[in-house]
DNA sequence: GGAATGACAGATATTGAAATCTGTCAGCTG
DNA sequence: CAGCTGACAGATTTCAATATCTGTCATTCC
């Protein structure tokens, strides 16, 4: 016989917690969803749940940092592609805005759930933004490098250019993002923003 | 004798009206400001302000809006200026910075009641936002008549700067504006745009 | 007779008591 | 004995009764 149960009970890990908490989140909403509701939904007491997180915030916290870390990752590999690196920051960011909208159009009430924890979790989002930012930072460099970008400090354009597409990843504006003209002005301000990373 | 008495009852308008519902504002806050604190403060029943106001909506939108024209006025003047369309560009953008920022750092309550107003008065915004653009697209225009500018839709470079520089006139971005290296970002933005535009 | 009043109905906000939740921990269980 | 439980104190939320506010309008007052 197995040591470990084929399905009854899986052991109780952070993991399961954190899956169980994202569904409470997802039914419930962020002001209803509660440690006691986490618990029962793993057929288990809230004591537990207080084994593997502190708080009830540090497990909010960890849930918000396990998405802004799919986004990340699914921007790493862009970033981290060798073509020319003028299409690949247009790349970049276009991936950005279109999984951003994509997740705010297909699913408004968990995008509004994410948000509230997004607020909640400034740490966490601070450092997904710098991850983002040190992402867009080495693109640069790289155009800098080829000369394709004449940037005296990649860094610091690279802050320049996220914060200018702001309106297009930052959560605040996803109402926006389904007006008829959010997709011209994206082109026009990528196109915009190019043209000064690249002027002699 | 003189037909209108000198201060006692300076006959019920909507400016005074205005006035006083800004100073209940300020003093009570957007959430407990109600009409009848806007009829005591002026001494009259609230029956009287809804005979200039339809509803407490349009006396609030009203406020928003005369707050939001003073804005426009101000930049208006930058504008319509006759120098280099490069300087004026800059000017324009360093003014609505600091019009705003200053007005976040010297009363940060009223700051934050107007913040609420802007947010229940939606038309009013779009309205100043597009008066805004509209500057902006007069300055651009210039440019590209002269050509310091180099684009081919000057309304459209317009919109597109104006969104680029949201993080540093949009107030939910008000928090950040007193970070050190506000100053520094807003500095870059701006030349990063100015490059972009006036590229050959 | 044009402007202001104040009583009124329905909508909204406040309040305080009861219910629920968070976080702890001594003890149980496998 | 490592992990889980459930009772508990203090904090927070809910809910229903109560009070206040919004918007109207017949009446009053220069």
């Amino acid at each position: 016989m197995a040591a470990t149960s084929p399905t009854p009970a899986p052991a109780l890990t952070a993991e399961r917690i954190l899956e169980a908490t994202e569904e409470v989140l997802r039914r419930h909403g962020p002001a209803k969803a509660t440690v006691v509701d986490v618990a029962r939904a793993l057929g288990v007491s809230h004591g537990s749940v207080y084994r593997h997180f502190r708080t009830k915030a540090a497990l909010r916290e960890a849930v918000t940092k396990r998405w802004l870390d799919r986004t990340s990752e699914l921007l790493s590999g862009i970033a981290a592609g060798a073509g020319d690196p003028e299409a690949r920051l247009r790349d970049w960011l276009r991936a950005l805005f279109d999984a951003k909208r994509r997740k705010a159009g297909a699913d408004p009430e968990l995008f509004a759930t994410y948000m509230v924890l997004a607020d909640e979790s400034g740490p966490a989002v601070s450092g997904h933004i710098a991850d983002l930012i040190g992402q867009l930072t080495g693109i640069i460099r790289d155009g800098a490098g080829t000369g394709v970008f004449t940037v005296p400090d990649p860094a610091a354009a690279a802050r320049s250019v996220f914060h200018a597409t702001g309106r297009f990843h930052d959560p605040g504006y996803a109402r926006e993002w389904e007006r008829p003209e959010a997709e011209a002005d994206f082109g026009a301000l990528v196109e915009l923003l190019l043209r000064g990373l690249s002027s002699r």
